[in-house]
DNA sequence: CGTAACAGCACCGATTTGGTGCTATTTCTC
DNA sequence: GAGAAATAGCACCAAATCGGTGCTGTTACG
């Protein structure tokens, strides 16, 4: 359903509570049990952001996490692809250039690329600050008839 | 990695030939042929495409399928969410305005409808008709540097 | 009445994904 | 200097999803 997987959504929540509390030196457990995940989990995520370099980490005793950049210069699009790869709506987004095999998908590949532009600059527009501040306090129980267009069916 | 489903892709494929080809009656087996896509998923396409109303479908002896409305007035979103669904990042979008059991999350919602909404207004603004027109014939083999910004990594 | 096509199942295999566990390695503290 | 506490980097397993296949209707043309 075009979803991201729950690794990204879990490592969203991650980075929105670093961001939060400000915390530049959160362990792995803190982390955990500040958002309810699992704290295995939790560990590899913190492991793959530190890889990207989203996060800085400090090992040993007294170690832990911490933003490597300010919040306001870190992008949703960074997380995600920090986490579930590239953003590539199709197999022919990510070698670009090099011809897919299915001839057939092929003369349609600009317009997708088009669309994956799309995609990716919504993301890259949003920061991670924007993310950790609750902009519109959203109504939880009325619901005013869904305002946002939500596709098709 | 937010990447669509092969199914998505192939029906792509598939609606791209309808609308190139014009026929209004083509036979699942013409259009396996013609796209070089195995027949039984080609057929499960279809049917899928006809039951959301997309395709219009003609059964007995000499049946077939065709457009059911202008390549114009078809957008890829409607595509993509016949075959794979509605388009929601998360599972949140899906139930609008139910709040998500995972607490920590929710406070993010607004932005992710954000984004949400800008990937489907993308998938939207695009119709049938402009994937079947090769609006730009891409270059094959020499590969301009990239003119798309392929976000990182 | 036979045939050619769509309709709607249910099922199965394989790939991907989510999650776990173990073994280093680093570094602080006592 | 030893031990404890934390990250780093593996490899592995279980489960859910996805892609694909096969059958049994049902419709309609000839």
């Amino acid at each position: 359903m075009i979803k991201l997987s729950r690794m990204a959504d879990y490592g969203m929540v991650l980075m929105v509570e670093l961001a939060r509390s400000g915390a530049r030196n959160a362990t792995a457990v803190e982390l955990a049990r500040a958002t309810v995940l699992p704290q295995p989990t939790v560990s590899k995520l913190l492991k793959q952001l530190a890889a990207a370099a989203l996060l800085t980490s400090r090992r040993g005793a007294s170690g832990g996490y911490g933003l490597a950049r300010d919040a306001d210069d870190i992008s949703v699009a960074e997380i995600i692809s920090a986490l579930d790869g590239p953003i590539a709506l199709t197999e022919c987004m990510t070698h670009d250039g090099i011809v897919c095999e299915i001839e057939a998908l092929c003369p349609t590949q600009t317009n997708w690329r088009r669309i994956n532009d799309a995609v990716v600059s919504a993301m890259e527009s949003v920061s991670l600050a924007d993310m950790a501040r609750p902009s519109i306090p959203v109504a939880r129980d009325s619901r005013p008839a869904a305002a946002a267009p939500t596709a098709m069916a």
